[in-house]
DNA sequence: TGGTAAGTCAAGCACCTGACTTAATCTCCC
DNA sequence: GGGAGATTAAGTCAGGTGCTTGACTTACCA
């Protein structure tokens, strides 16, 4: 698939290298802390504009690393949705969201710096936005959404929203969590990235079905 | 309490003018993003040392920001805490350790920039020890979750940690989350702090009761 | 009331950043 | 085999940054 010509291959080889570099030094120090220049520089790149040239503003490298990441993500997801087909369980509907990020970054083998990436640009005032469309597109997504709300079709749509997000937040920064743990070589509180996945999912289910006490609205 | 002498009172001013632009600046654009002399500037102070010359480093201006809301939101948590008494009711306890934050947020009045602060700082991988730092040695929050564990005796002691992020997690991020919106003028799922704080409560009292599924370990 | 110390202001410093320019290098395709 | 075009290297530039310096203002207190 990539590289038919040796020049293709020599650029897509320097664009992971520039990818890669960046991913562990926005992990490591924050998205904003570190300078294209740093960044060219880390990716043994003598110029000082490579990230420039082969991605334009820090904003598009952010979304070609979340991009880069996604595709697998989406790929782990379409398996899962398609093994659970139209069940009633919610269990199964919240394995689908919830296990594709650790098993991607299990994929990956140790040390990873995505997961904490993630959780920097997903709380970042301006980088946010990039974030939400990279991942908004994701068509199985939309499906396992649905799925969820016919398992759980008497929730108001205000709380669902209110959940959904919650779900959401707990997948990204727990696995920022451990991933940080991992890296500094500080107790986990579970052994595997599976493990933390079944962990999630017990939460997850329990968030979304847990009874709703009614408000003054 | 504040400005005994006529001087002492103009610095806290002067003090008060810097840290209430600096959360706001940090909360819209990005800790990171905004530097010492926009801060200095945004506070009126022509000087554009003024933030080095109060607080010194930016760490130590997060560190201050951090502290200033610390110790209201410690008061309320006491209040609560106090109210609970030796309660054996999960419900109570969580409440002590969710309505914290919403109420604080609530009595400062619309617009308030400290949710999405805080949200910032604790996923940054430098500013969020400070704030742990600043959190952690509430002696309230300690004994909330010590009336926490005597109400859930028999969960794992990895599993209480673990939920216990995913907690922290929720509050924080769902706060600056409804706060984004408020500031946005976008629609929130529930129409007070009071009510999204009991949202809050709902999903984090099944959280910590959700039961646990073994694990290889 | 005058000295003192704290606070404010303005200017300058060295450094880093992104953006631009120019030159060298190399693959591709005719 | 050679020119064209793309990629990398290297140097430059203006602007912004934190930090330092020194002078000025002002409230405090002996």
């Amino acid at each position: 698939m990539a590289g038919r010509t040796v020049r293709e291959e020599q650029v897509s080889a320097t664009r992971e290298l520039i990818l890669t570099a960046a991913e562990r030094l926005f992990a490591e120090r924050g998205v904003l802390a570190v300078s294209n220049r740093q960044v060219s520089e880390a990716a043994g790149q003598g110029n000082n504009t490579a990230v420039g040239y082969h991605f334009g503003t820090k904003a598009d490298l952010v979304r070609a690393i979340a991009r880069k990441h996604q595709v697998r993500i989406e790929e782990i997801r379409a398996r899962l949705l398609a093994e659970t087909g139209d069940s009633t369980d919610v269990r199964d509907w919240v394995d689908c969201l919830v296990r594709p990020v650790p098993e991607h970054l299990a994929a990956l083998g140790s040390p990873t710096w995505f997961a904490r990436f993630c959780a920097q640009v997903m709380t970042d005032p301006v980088l946010q936005q990039i974030m939400v469309e990279e991942s908004m597109t994701s068509p199985s997504l939309r499906k396992i959404v649905e799925g969820l709300n016919r398992c759980l079709p008497e929730l108001p749509a205000d709380v669902r929203a209110e959940r959904g997000e919650m779900a959401r937040h707990l997948i990204v920064h727990m696995a920022a969590d451990r991933e940080r743990a991992l890296a500094e070589n500080t107790p986990t509180p579970r052994a595997s990235w599976h493990d933390a996945a079944t962990g999630l999912g017990d939460a997850v289910v329990a968030l979304w079905t847990a009874p709703v006490t009614p408000t003054g609205r």
